[in-house]
DNA sequence: CTACTATGGTTCATCTATGAACAATGTTGG
DNA sequence: CCAACATTGTTCATAGATGAACCATAGTAG
């Protein structure tokens, strides 16, 4: 079980060492993601729902996010309670440079494992 | 590798839960455990090391337990640099509960991983 | 012996995350 | 219609983690 943990801190720490990078982190590139998935402005509740966490949690990631400009905060015009957050251009530029990082990760993490045994690996995993 | 990222979560999630029963964290029960296998106080910066993490967040972690009782700083006298931290009776006891709710959440989790392709996950895990 | 360097612990700022409480707005059953 | 109820985003307190800066103390090279 703790061979779990720890393999799973490893990969953890690689992804926020290449995001950072790009100054970017694991939690927000997840954010970038999903709005470039979207295609569209996302509601912070359906954000923090997508990325399975609580809403306060995505206030402030989001905040940074604006902060920095990659991201903008609308009102939305058919639910006055509601904020949809826009992707700016800067924010699509970023989300790309992330993007393409996490492509060569992934391929340096499936090459090490052998070709037999993934689909032992991906199937116990998922049983979680 | 999202998938490992996943499983994790959900792995992590399960043993805060389980640690939170009897009042406690991973974090927590982490230095607790360093203490008892020690058998003897142990250095801010040793508790660090042992657990690979920095040396502030040590500082925050024994100012916690030490507000709850479980753990006691103490001067080394060798070193005045030094403090020493001691586990109490309490946090002996504390330790003890949730060490026994580990072997169980261990057990279930061992449970659900085929006899045959334990070895094989391990062997994977471990190449990280 | 003194000056430089290394180590130990703390503090502070920051990030990520959670959960409780709250005000504003929406929705719905009588 | 409107009184309960639900949802949205925010704020706050708290936990855990990092890294920089700092002071005190130790160790070491000249």
């Amino acid at each position: 079980m703790f061979s779990l943990l720890y393999a799973m801190q490893s990969v953890e720490a690689r992804l926020e060492d290449t995001f950072g990078e790009v100054g970017l982190s694991l939690a927000r590139y997840g954010v970038l993601n999903e709005l470039v998935r979207a295609e569209s402005p996302l509601a912070l509740s359906e954000l923090a729902a997508r990325l399975s966490c609580v809403r306060s949690n995505m206030t402030q990631l989001v905040d940074r996010l604006e902060a920095d400009g990659l991201v903008r905060r609308e009102p939305d015009p058919d639910d006055r309670r509601s904020t949809r957050v826009v992707i700016t251009p800067d924010g699509l530029a970023r989300h790309g440079e992330g993007a393409e990082r996490l492509r060569q990760v992934e391929a340096s993490f499936d090459a090490t494992i052998p070709e037999a045994e993934r689909d032992v690996l991906l199937r116990v995993l998922k049983a979680f």
